[in-house]
DNA sequence: CTATAATGCCTGCCTAGGCAGTCATTGCCG
DNA sequence: CGGCAATGACTGCCTAGGCAGGCATTATAG
């Protein structure tokens, strides 16, 4: 049984670890947005650049899964993408559903410009910490995150025993 | 200057505290809202519930300001709100511009019924973080939400020299 | 080989949120 | 008092994302 962090009676919303993470992301992305408006490029855009330049995510579909976004929705995201020349779909011949994409020299390029701009935010958002204090906020969040997906995976995976109790 | 805890050149999407920020924040709304379900409401409703019952703010502007969120978007969601008599609307005597918002009976009853689950799903989340490290965990997540809120602030509210270096 | 399931990509429909503009009310000045 | 900016709530318009369904292609079972 997990530790009570929260107790109902005493529970008040800022405290929430919830609301810390939605701020924070909230504010991040504005911010890093706000640096991308003139590249006019959205921080997802750019998350899937980076995602195909970097061999992580080359399909649709295994966009989809490492990013956790509708397929319905990357389908248009990279229609976007598609239609300003930033990347190019390929149709696979081993298995011609799929569809790989690769940038194009346009894409590298905007990619590589806007790089600095993220670190820069983070950087920015992160000033006053130390290197450690960086390492155990990625550790602690990705403990949390690990934590969710597998709370995630149990609850739909196996749907049988997963929500009786 | 801040210290550079993310280069260009070494950087990677997923140890980016961006990217476990939100991916954390995502999945910990999803399991909220999937246990949310039955009774049929929103986080976005449950919290504002929670601001109007403690009095944190009682207007649409005052819950805007303290939820960032859009003005339109919080008149349509106390709409829904009062559609289903969770909330009331009271035209105020002093400025009758404002309106005051108020629990009915079944709001509050819906809220404390949904307060444990909040709880619940977060202490599963935390589930192995002894007490020190939630704290730190809090701790550091509002240092950096402080960070990004005075940096926006900065942006925003003196454009004459904020983005100028 | 054939029928069925599964996968991948795409398309419509719907809702939530961001943005701009409107109207009523109040505060601020002359 | 009278004009004007500011504030608060609200309304249309647009876009992004979630959801369901469709089509093509591949895998699987018989």
């Amino acid at each position: 049984m997990p530790k009570q962090h929260y107790r109902p009676d005493t529970f008040h919303s800022r405290d929430s670890i919830g609301y810390l993470l939605k701020r924070s992301q909230r504010l991040l992305q504005e911010r890093i947005e706000m640096r991308f408006a003139e590249q006019g490029c959205t921080l997802q855009q750019w998350v899937v650049l980076m995602h195909v330049r970097d061999g992580l995510a080359i399909t649709v579909a295994d966009l989809c899964r490492e990013l956790r976004h509708d397929s319905g929705a990357m389908t248009r995201l990279i229609d976007q993408l598609e239609s300003r020349d930033l990347v190019e779909r390929r149709r696979t011949q081993s298995d011609r559903r799929v569809i790989e994409l690769s940038l194009t020299k346009a894409g590298e390029k905007l990619l590589d410009s806007l790089i600095p701009t993220v670190c820069d935010v983070l950087n920015e958002s992160l000033d006053g910490f130390t290197r450690e204090e960086v390492k155990t906020l990625q550790s602690m969040l990705g403990r949390m995150l690990t934590q969710l997906e597998n709370l995630a995976a149990s609850s739909s995976g196996t749907p049988a025993n997963a929500d009786k109790e």
